[in-house]
DNA sequence: GGTCCGTGTGACGAACTCATGACGACGGTG
DNA sequence: CACCGTCGTCATGAGTTCGTCACACGGACC
């Protein structure tokens, strides 16, 4: 799982885009705000940048040659819910709503204005932002590393899924905090989704079988009957 | 039965819509969600009632006779930043991006699903809702915090049912005064309840066999013969 | 002391909440 | 193509919580 970055601003916006002259273009307009962008190509070397690293925002053409944008989008959909904005022409509008199907934040149209770029980056990485990871958090004999995607267990690594991953962060980020299933269901899977709150249940489950000493009594994931789950502080 | 919501979600929503069929069933809906809906049938009436009081979500139709829907938006935009759901003819995408554009936050599209509607809502009302202060509240060795949804009792954490959780936290944010059982009713079991108020002394009871020192001489939440009940302050 | 009204107490069935196991769908991989 | 891991949905059952009731208790007032 992705998580944002702790400071006020913005730092790294992964660009998407295969036209050569544009990407330069919002490469310069960036760092001209200070902020650190990376350029990718196509989608697929986009995708592999982001498997290497953080972005704080995705700034992502829809005309790409090959893996066209709206799938570049959901792919990265599945494993992160980073902030990305659409780059589209001007006018195309039903592309933009294709967009936000898929699962894309905001978006601006070529050409655009530089200023409105980088004051649409900002405003998005502000409210899409988490609330603050600890470096490492410590459950138990549990270690979490949410920077890192990675779960130890007494020194052991625990092999999680995406969604339980994402799960314990949510709730071990919060200790003592009762997170209601709606919340974690905005947060884990989305503010979109709208399905069975009992979702969570099952994933909880599945986490504590990996997670826990006796998941018949859950120590690091704890119910509060009525009001949610809970990572005691 | 239907059971208050926790605090932390949003309660008033103005609907500013022409059609009156529609009106009536996004009211319903809403109301059944336990959301205060408030209706506007014209742009200039909604802009009236937002005049007069704040809410946390409006509802906007973009198809309104005369005022039509964006330029209530972007009036609305000049002067609040509340947030603002569109609503909009299924797969009419120039509309919602011409939406987005004059500062609406989301959309939704006709027909809706009620599910999805008040999720969107919700969500939305979270997300742009200034991050809640951590209030802890104090009575004797007891400790509250009802962002956390955790009550400790000299440390030791005191395990209330939801219900239990609510009445103390109504009672305990505002030691001192005196909360009638209507009151009570109201706040904790929704205003659309409508009991037997003694229904609120059986939960005190169970309350009081939780947190208090010797429940037979509460002094953490202590009766007012013929008025209700009290948290002294 | 006796009566009345408001409140505390214990008990009970109904409703609800959650854990559990199982199933099918889907995408990735060999 | 079959296999595997992951995910979302569902049915079931156990345990908890809720709302209601009948009755006991105890001040207030006569």
């Amino acid at each position: 799982m992705r998580v944002g970055r702790l400071s006020d601003v913005p730092r790294s916006v992964l660009i998407i885009e295969d036209d050569p002259r544009i990407r330069r273009i919002l490469q310069m307009t960036l760092q001209r705000e200070g902020l650190d962008a990376v350029e990718a190509d196509s989608g697929e070397t986009g995708l592999e940048r982001l498997a290497e690293r953080d972005f704080d925002v995705i700034l992502l053409d829809l005309m790409l040659p090959g893996k066209d944008g709206f799938e570049v989008c959901r792919e990265i959909r599945r494993t992160s819910n980073v902030p990305i904005i659409m780059v589209t022409a001007r006018g195309d509008s039903h592309d933009v709503v294709a967009g936000l199907e898929a699962g894309a934040d905001d978006y601006v149209s070529k050409p655009f204005v530089a200023k409105e770029l980088s004051a649409r980056i900002r405003a998005l990485a502000r409210r899409t932002r988490a609330p603050q990871p600890r470096v490492r958090i410590e459950v138990g004999d549990l270690e979490i590393a949410p920077q890192d995607g990675t779960v130890t267990r007494a020194g052991e690594p625990v092999n999680l899924t995406r969604t339980e991953f994402k799960l314990l962060c949510e709730l071990a980020t919060e200790p003592g905090r009762v997170l209601s299933r709606e919340e974690l269901l905005e947060r884990v899977w989305g503010y979109d989704y709208f399905g069975d709150s009992r979702l969570v249940d099952v994933h909880v489950r599945r986490l504590r079988k990996k997670v826990e000493e006796d998941p018949g009594h859950p120590t690091v994931v704890t119910t509060v009957r009525g009001m949610g789950y809970r990572v005691p502080g």
